[in-house]
DNA sequence: TTAGTATTTATATGTTTGTTTGAAACGGCA
DNA sequence: TGCCGTTTCAAACAAACATATAAATACTAA
């Protein structure tokens, strides 16, 4: 009997792929990935993603215990690598000496994120749209498992900016990473606010490359404007 | 029969209010807005609404017509007004002449949102959290009748801010007012992206004024960057 | 091939969803 | 008082929901 609670299997790969489907549990993350993007963690029902799936309804409490223990599992998924990606662009940067740069800061947490939206085989911008659904619907539990493992993500970058910006206070220079990374996020994640308003925008072009040419100057305007 | 369809009934407060519970249909938006800012509008059943609100479930279909349409109704009761007032406070600041400034421009809009956040009897700052809670999930027909009745917001702005900052081309202005926008939208629903990952952040106070004080420089600062 | 495990399937349970209904209660006006 | 439009009410509806279980199948190691 598949115990429930353990995490995804790692099975080898079939030896003779006939360009066949992946895993059955990957293909579940896959689809619920999408899902939860499009749909939101509630309103997404474990019938939609099996059957867009192809797969048993029950599959999913077989491969992953619960729908709270799938999401969980999504999420992880591509919440590890960008952390990991981030924090080794950051130890990069600090390991080369010399003055902190503002911007080479910013772009230690926007290359990592740049080369998740060009990827499609790792969801693209998929995942950053889901995190700044997860950002707005709070599921408790979800937080404390972030908190707890990568709390060190923001104490790393409050000491790297902390050095770059050494003129501004604790509380300032708080409050300019918070509006930073408030744009960043939602610039990746495409969350455009005047969309609402007007129907098609300038910027709906959603070119990666694009957002970063921008967008840099913009966040590194804003952090480094004087006290 | 109570007609679906129409909007909420005008209602002449009762001559004498023994500081009584506001309207049946009042009192289902209240709660209504709250519950969709917390649970999102899926994810909140009417039969929470109902609860909470101590009316009958029927009354929600008899006063509104469907969920739908009562997510509409209490959507647009705080966003008419938002808007009229950035676009009073737009053409007053039009009207003194001079020089358009783009630190006056932001705080026009600025204002009418701070003045919002700190009124209770408006909803405070629910309203913007329900804003983006709704940028995220994408109600489609809601979608449709907020840009058919507003586009001329998005449309007076962009016109503001071609004459404060002449030197910008139009795609380069579309990008700045987009992430300009998608700061300060986020910032008064308090959408902290950090607070995923830690427990308690400094920026946690919300006290409006000091989200203003720290909010309207760094905006201005990355909308008048050098190109 | 066979034994035993891993996975998939069909089916069932009990709950909750939005919406509808017909009757009861209310409130102003004759 | 008696009427009538408005509002509230309890009950019921089918549909969709998450989850559980046992049988059926696929696969692997011996």
């Amino acid at each position: 009997m598949g115990n429930a609670s353990q995490s995804v299997k790692t099975k080898k790969a079939p030896e003779i792929m006939e360009a066949s489907k992946p895993d059955t549990a990957t293909r579940i993350q896959d689809v619920a990935e999408r899902l939860f993007v499009e749909h939101g963690f509630e309103a997404t029902s474990l019938r939609m993603i099996t059957q867009q799936a192809e797969v048993n309804l029950a599959a999913v409490n077989y491969h992953f215990g619960s729908k709270d223990a799938l999401f969980e599992s999504v999420f992880m998924r591509r919440l590890a690598p960008l952390i990991s990606g981030c924090l080794a662009e950051l130890d990069e940067l600090e390991q080369q000496g010399g003055k902190l740069e503002v911007e080479e800061l910013v772009k230690t947490f926007i290359r990592p994120c740049l080369a998740l939206s060009k990827d499609p085989s790792r969801g693209g911008a998929l995942f950053v749209r889901l995190l700044s659904r997860t950002l707005v619907e709070n599921h408790r539990q979800l937080r404390e498992v972030i908190s707890q493992q990568y709390s060190v993500f923001v104490q790393r970058y409050s000491v790297a900016f902390h050095k770059a910006l050494p003129e501004l206070g604790a509380e300032e220079l708080a409050w300019r990473m918070h509006f930073a990374f408030s744009v960043m996020f939602n610039a990746f994640a495409g969350n455009d606010v005047l969309k609402i308003f007007v129907r098609s925008q300038v910027v709906s072009a959603r070119d990666p490359d694009m957002i970063v040419k921008h967008l840099v100057p913009f966040v590194v305007a804003g952090l480094t404007s004087p006290a």
